[in-house]
RNA sequence: GUGCGUUUAGCUCAGCUGGAUAGAGCGUUUGGCUACGGACCAAAAGGUCGGGGGUUCGAAUCCUCUAACGCACGCCA
């Protein structure tokens, strides 16, 4: 389906042909001066100069061609030459009507999809996510849900920290802590056992711990690193005990993420890549890109048009290691060869700006990527706290997620129970329970998306727990507000299914309809911008219009069963549009709250 | 030092790619509960859009200079 706006200019554009100008300048927005009109017309003011002629009388004769319109009414040249119109109650009914019948409510589908592979979370095997974690997933699940729905083929890919030194300093300390274990036995050749010598928790203090030593213990450091060595070098008893931490660890990851809402299509990780690295570095080599420089290898990255420093990309340390950048440069390589995507997507920390850009040019430079494929990074901002410095706990430590998400759930259950107290009605402890979790997810997912990825903003949890304005509560408390009624006229017999939608009969049901018909333009703005920012303000705006039109219109008890059903039906698609977005937003709706 | 980003109401943020009187939420003040759910709605107060200059009929938006803050600038990820 075409975009409102567009079949507007259409309108427009026919008029200013009509009339002798060029149909170019018949672009339609929405009005900045709703009081006046609901779309304008700037094109008048533009053509002036060519056409040597007053903007006003340009748009005086282009509104005498809109007279008879079956699109706009009320179009009117006001001074200095904006051209201000409204549109036909019968136009956005059938234009609603026709967006209900549509699967996608009227977004248009590409031509070609795509195949799009996107890199978020970055959880590191061992290590506790913690809320630097959650813009991550927040945004690349629903960046991979925006992509998707928009027609397109995406792949989420978690891409772990599974391979450094940090395993190395966990077996090390294992070691010491468990000397007799059969991994550690070289003669060792039989099976090793299914179950991990450690649990979870263990894993979690085992990390920090080694961590600590091998900072203050340099023969300690020197025993991780043998020990990464070895693990890498395919050791059996060392590989085995790499299994171990990382089922244990991917199984905790995964309860997680689950609490989160948040999935991955692939759970790959640098240690994925690691046997084709060499193959790739001789690659380079080869193809005259990577020199020696201080010791290590590198490629350069400068380009003639740039206005900065940019270093060259580094593909081997000086002990001729691999790091960060040789990963990611195998895992393109590697993402090329089995999944050929049109486009990669990343998503991290926007401090790492300039590393990706090199990353992505060596990429390009050295071949590893078609001249066509799209390599983007997202870079996001810190979640601060109220203080405006990165957010922590009471005690000043890094907060853990599973913390942070207790404590909403907390206060969430807390007021569900106070709320029922005032109202006079008992709650299940359990339904509370699973309400509190489902309006919490709301809260923090709504509360870090409204935001624009790319700034840094402020986490307040007494803001987020109040629940008023601008809030994801507010949405889904607007939602069941309508499923609530959509209920009611059930039991009282009336057919969902069987409702059509009428012409609106007063102004705030009109803007309600005209909210519901940007949907399409506003998805298409997301998908294109990668912002799922763009939904919330959206979804914002239609629960503000629905709740407008609710306070001035008795639904269920108007008489006139028509007018009723085209009320119900317009309350069913509001519905299923909000339902849609907070989807794509990576929460949902309870029935009741 | 170089580059990037930010600067809009007391606070937290929008601003649809150059249009008319710059918008929300929170907070403050005021009004509305026989509930189709008041976690709502209606209204008021509150802004030299960091500052200067420029382009344009018209600038928060484009150009330029400048200030403050933040971030990044080869062996971390």
């Amino acid at each position: 389906m075409q975009k409102i706006l567009d079949l507007i200019s259409e309108e427009m554009k026919k008029a200013f042909e009509a009339a002798g100008y060029d149909a170019e300048l018949g672009k339609v927005t929405l009005s900045n001066r709703p009081d006046l009109c609901e779309y304008q017309c700037n094109g008048a003011m533009a053509g002036a100069k060519k056409y040597h002629k007053a903007p006003l009388m340009i748009a005086q004769e282009v509104a005498e061609k809109l007279q008879e319109s079956d699109v706009l009414s009320e179009v009117s040249a006001v001074a200095p030459g904006f051209l201000n119109m409204k549109v036909k109650e019968s136009f956005v009914r059938d234009y609603l009507r026709q967006m209900r019948n549509d699967e996608k409510f009227g977004l248009q589908m590409p031509e070609q999809s795509k195949k799009i592979i996107i890199d978020y979370g970055g959880p590191n095997v061992a290590k506790p996510l913690h809320v630097g974690h959650l813009r991550s997933a927040i945004i690349g699940e629903s960046i991979k849900r925006i992509c998707r729905y928009a027609g397109h083929d995406i792949t989420g890919d978690i891409h772990m920290g599974d391979w450094g030194l940090q395993m190395g300093l966990i077996i090390t300390e294992l070691q010491k802590r468990q000397p007799d274990l059969i991994y550690f036995d070289a003669s060792y050749e039989g099976e090793y056992p299914e179950e991990a010598p450690f649990t979870i928790s263990e894993l979690e203090e085992i990390y920090p711990t080694a961590s600590a030593k091998s900072k203050v213990d340099e023969a300690y450091k020197a025993e991780a690193m043998e020990a990464t060595h070895k693990l890498q070098s395919g050791v059996a008893g060392y590989r085995a005990l790499w299994k171990h931490i990382m089922h244990v660890s991917v199984t905790d990851l995964k309860k997680n993420y689950d609490n989160l809402n948040v999935e991955f299509d692939l759970w790959k990780g640098e240690s994925d890549v690691h046997d084709i690295i060499p193959g790739m570095v001789e690659q380079m080599k080869a193809g005259g890109y990577a020199y020696e420089s201080d010791g290590a290898l590198v490629v350069d990255v400068k380009e003639e048009t740039d206005t900065k420093e940019v270093p060259p990309c580094m593909i081997l340390k000086s002990d001729g290691a691999a790091l960060y950048n040789t990963t990611d440069l195998a895992t393109i390589m590697d993402r090329m060869e089995h999944y050929h995507p049109d486009k990669m997507i990343y998503l991290t920390d926007k401090r790492q700006e300039l590393y990706f850009e090199q990353v992505f040019r060596c990429a390009r430079k050295t071949g590893l990527v078609n001249e066509d494929t799209e390599l983007v990074h997202i870079g996001f901002g810190t979640m601060n706290g109220k203080d405006g410095k990165p957010f922590k706990t009471r005690e000043g430590g890094v907060m853990r997620l599973e913390n942070l998400i207790r404590e909403i759930n907390e206060e969430m259950i807390r007021k569900i129970q106070e709320n029922a107290e005032t109202k006079g009605y008992q709650v299940d402890e359990k339904e509370a329970e699973e309400t509190a979790k489902i309006v919490g997810m709301a809260a923090i997912k709504y509360g870090d998306l409204s935001n624009q990825a790319s700034k840094d903003y402020i986490f307040d949890m007494d803001r987020f727990t109040s629940f008023e304005g601008d809030t994801g509560p507010y949405i889904l408390y607007t939602i069941v507000r309508i499923k609530s009624i959509l209920n009611k006229y059930t039991e009282q017999g009336g057919v969902l299914t069987d409702t059509v939608i009428e012409a609106a009969v007063n102004d705030s049901e009109k803007s309600l309809m005209l909210e519901v018909a940007k949907f399409n333009a506003m998805m298409e703005a997301a998908y294109e911008e990668i912002a799922p920012h763009r939904i919330c303000a959206y979804i914002y705006d239609l629960a503000n219009a629905f709740n407008h039109f609710y306070h001035e219109t008795k639904i269920l008890a108007e008489e006139d069963a028509q007018k009723k059903a085209g009320w119900i039906a317009l309350l069913a698609l509001t519905k299923d549009v909000l339902e849609v977005c907070i989807d794509l937003l990576g929460f949902s709706a309870p029935e009741r709250m």
